[in-house]
DNA sequence: CGAAATTTTGATCACGTTCAACTTCAGTGG
DNA sequence: CCACTGAAGTTGAACGTGATCAAAATTTCG
C-alpha cells in the first residue's frame, strides 16, 4: 500500500483502515503495548518521519566514535551492534530487530561507543531526534513510550552482561535462542516454537564471547540432547521446557505506561 | 537543611537559595547537564517525591522476580544490581551509585529481572513511577530527560557486556575503575584523578566475570605496573593515560536534549 | 578484643581458545 | 547449466588462561 492510497483513505474518513495500516508495524506494535495509541497520536508519529530507507546487508548505520542525532525505526530486516578492539575481536552488544530502534542508546550520547552494521537487507523509517524530542513536548505519551523503549533495551543488555559474564557457554546459546525467539514474537515474526535464524555462528560467538568452534560444539550439543532442530536457517525448539530451563529464562515483559487519574497543571 | 527552612525560603521568594540545596543533589545535577531545569520544574520534581529514606548495608532493595513500581534517586550510598544463577554463581549486571535511579530498569518491566542490593549505608528519594509520569505528562521534559538517563544507563551496559565479553581480564578492570571514577565525578563524588573505591574485590569479581582470586592478582598487576595505587579504600590513578590506554576508555557522555524551535500542537 | 569479612598467595586442573584442515553451501559469471 | 569462488559450517589436536580449592595474612567491625 502506498502513500497516496493512504491519504486517499485518510481524506475518506476510513479510520479503521488507517489504523490497519499500522498495526503491522512492529515499531507501532511495540508501542501498543505500552500504552494506547490514539489516531492523532499515530498520525504525529508519522509526521516527524522524515523518509522511509532501504540498506543494503553488511553496511554500516553508526560509525563508533561519530555523532549520531536519527532514529531509525526498524521495519524489517536485522542488525548487530558491535565494537571492534584493539586485538581485532569484536563484541557484539545485542542484535537489532524489526521493531527496535537504531539510534537507540548512539543519539543520546555524543558521540556514539559502538558501530552498527546491517546483518541483511533491512528496511528503516528515519527521524531526526529534533523532531521526536518535539513530538515528546507536544504528546509526552511519546516521551513516556521513548524511556519505557529505553528501559527494556537496558533490560536486555543487562541480561546480556548475565550470559557473557557467569554462564556456561552453553546456557548462554540457549538463552540467546530464546531471547531473539521472544523478541520476534512480540512483533509477530516467529511462530510458537520457531523461528528464521537471521545469524551466522560468527555473529552469535562474537555476540556470546565464544569462538566459533565451539559455538558450532554448542549448537551441536543442543541438537544432539534433543531440545532443538536446525535447517535451512529455520529454527526450532524440539523441546521448549528444556531450553527455558537450562537458559533460566525469563522473557522481558514491558510493564504498561500508567495512566494518571487527572492531568492537572501545578 | 530541614523541610520547614526550604519552606520559608521558598515564601520568602530566595530562590537563589533553593535552587543552591538542589545544586548539591547528584540526582538534579545529572538532570542538570542534560537541558535546563527552571525553578518551577524543580518545585514540580519536588512534589512528587514521597519520603527520603536511609537504607543500610546489605539490604536489598529489589528482589528479582517481583515486582517493583518506584523510582528511587540515590542521594548518597551506594548498590549493586545482581542475579543469582542456578548453580550458586552471582553476576553483578551494574553498580548504583550516587545520582542513579533504582528502578530503571526494575520498574518498566513487569517483574524485576534482577535484584538490587545496598553495598553501603544510603539515602534514597522515593517516588512512585505513577507520580512520575503523571509529572511527564505535566512537564514533558522530564519525559525526555527519563528517557536520556534510559539510554545512558543502556549506553553503561553496553560497555559492561564488552568487558566480559571480549576485553581480558586486566582490561576490564582498568575498565570498571575507569568508569567508576568518570560516573563520580559527574556527580562532584571524586577527585580528578582518585576516588574512595566503595566495592570489595568479591563485588569487583562479580561484576567482571572473573575469580576473587584472579581480580586481586590483576589489582597486584595494575598496582606492580606503577598505573594505580590503593590505600585505605581510597583509589588513585597515577598514571591515568596508561589505564585508559590500556582499557580504550571512552567516557559515556550524555547529549543535551535538544530544544525544539517552536511547541506548537498539531 | 574477638569474630567475621576481606585480601593475598600458592598449586592443580579443566575448559574453551587457537590454529588448521576440510566440508558444505550460496552466489556469480562463463 | 556447470564451474568457480568465497562464505559459512564442522571437526580435531594442542595449548594456555583463568577457575578452583585451600590456607594464611590482614583488616574491619561489633
Amino acid at each position: 500500500m502506498n502513500d497516496l492510497s493512504l491519504r486517499t483513505m485518510v481524506a475518506r474518513g476510513s479510520t479503521r483502515a488507517l489504523k490497519d495500516i499500522w498495526r503491522d508495524d512492529p515499531f507501532v506494535m511495540r508501542l501498543q503495548k505500552l500504552g494506547d495509541l490514539t489516531l492523532p497520536d499515530l498520525q504525529s508519529l508519522r509526521a516527524v518521519i522524515e523518509t522511509e530507507l532501504t540498506v543494503k546487508k553488511r553496511r554500516d548505520l553508526v560509525l563508533d566514535g561519530y555523532e549520531f542525532c536519527k532514529l531509525c525505526f526498524v521495519k524489517s530486516g536485522f542488525a548487530a551492534r558491535y565494537k571492534l578492539l584493539r586485538n581485532g575481536k569484536r563484541q557484539i552488544v545485542n542484535f537489532v530487530l524489526p521493531g527496535d530502534v537504531v539510534g537507540l542508546p548512539s543519539s543520546f550520547i555524543d558521540r556514539a561507543a559502538a558501530s552498527v552494521v546491517a546483518v541483511s537487507d533491512m528496511t528503516l523509517q528515519i527521524c531526526s531526534l529534533e523532531s521526536f524530542a518535539a513530538l515528546c513536548y507536544r504528546r509526552p505519551k511519546f516521551g513516556l513510550m521513548l524511556s519505557w523503549l529505553a528501559a527494556q533495551e537496558a533490560a536486555n543488555y543487562a541480561e546480556h552482561v548475565i550470559d557473557v559474564g557467569r554462564r556456561t557457554p552453553i546456557e548462554r546459546l540457549a538463552h540467546l535462542l530464546l531471547e531473539i525467539h521472544a523478541r520476534l514474537v512480540m512483533v509477530g515474526k516467529a511462530a510458537d516454537n520457531a523461528f528464521n535464524l537471521p545469524f551466522t555462528q560468527e555473529l552469535m560467538s562474537d555476540a556470546l564471547g565464544l569462538s566459533v568452534p565451539h559455538l558450532n560444539r554448542m549448537l551441536t550439543r543442543l541438537r544432539a540432547e534433543g531440545m532443538i532442530a536446525v535447517n535451512e536457517r529455520r529454527l526450532e525448539f524440539i523441546d521448549p521446557k528444556a531450553v527455558q530451563q537450562l537458559a533460566q529464562f525469563q522473557p522481558v515483559r514491558p510493564a504498561r505506561i500508567p495512566i494518571p487519574d487527572e492531568i492537572e497543571l501545578d
